[in-house]
DNA sequence: ATCCCGAGGG
DNA sequence: CCCTCTGGAT
């Protein structure tokens, strides 16, 4: 492993800008794949979202939709019934618990609408910081935040942008580096970067477009 | 057979 | 920091 100079100041940003740009030339169609218009919806795809794959969480939700549209709804469901709808999604249990305790609590503290507010919104059940960025972002079209998922955080220690391993602090060192009107957008192009070439497990490097400034590509 | 990679709890 | 929860993908 070859030891490398960290980039910083305007070398950093320059290099995030380009990163940026590729990004966006490889991905010009890059949305959500939780395409879910209202806050309710985005919020309970994205609580579902943990340990499993968009595709599986959209199998289930029309079901769920179906049966429990708001959160008035889903606060009256039996904890059993949301579990079977929701079972091929994995963690079930714990799903379940946490859309009950969700519902609950938007009904009972927030007249039934999910809050607009990162500080209200990490309070609620299952809702933790990156499915309160996915939520504020996509929902409501506030760049409060990087979404900061495992795919975002992976990405950026491979591309050199940041050597923190806290969700928060990779949070804060990607979000001077890109313009803020960008962050959602910015987000949804790692993220579909991170699961289509640049994988966990065997990244691709052979076939991706950004190896040439990837401090961490390893090219045959 | 192993790994996935979010939230919560210890 | 550590661990657990689960079905699915590989």
């Amino acid at each position: 492993m070859t030891r490398r100079k960290a980039l910083r100041g305007a070398a950093l940003k320059a290099h995030a800008a380009e990163i940026h740009r590729r990004l966006l030339a490889l991905y010009p169609d890059a949305h959500c794949e939780l395409d879910y218009r209202n806050p309710y919806e985005l919020a309970v795809a994205t609580i579902l979202s943990a340990q499993c794959t968009d595709k599986r969480v959209n199998m289930v939700t029309p079901e769920l939709f179906r049966r429990w549209p708001d959160a008035e709804a889903l606060a009256q469901a039996p904890r059993e019934e949301i579990e079977q709808v929701i079972q091929s999604t994995g963690f079930y249990r714990n799903k379940a618990k946490s859309l009950s305790g969700f519902a609950t609590q938007v009904v009972e503290t927030h007249g039934g609408e999910v809050p607009a507010d990162m500080d209200a919104l990490v309070t609620l059940p299952g809702i933790g910081r990156k499915t309160a960025n996915v939520v504020l972002g996509n929902a409501y079209g506030i760049n409060e935040g990087v979404v900061v998922d495992t795919h975002v955080q992976r990405l950026a220690r491979r591309f050199g942008l940041t050597k923190e391993s806290d969700p928060v602090k990779v949070e804060r060192a990607l979000m001077p580096l890109f313009p803020r009107e960008s962050w959602t957008m910015l987000s949804h192009l790692m993220i579909w970067h991170g699961r289509r070439t640049c994988d966990a497990r065997k990244p691709k490097c052979g076939d991706c477009a950004l190896a040439d400034i990837c401090p961490s590509a390893e090219l045959p």
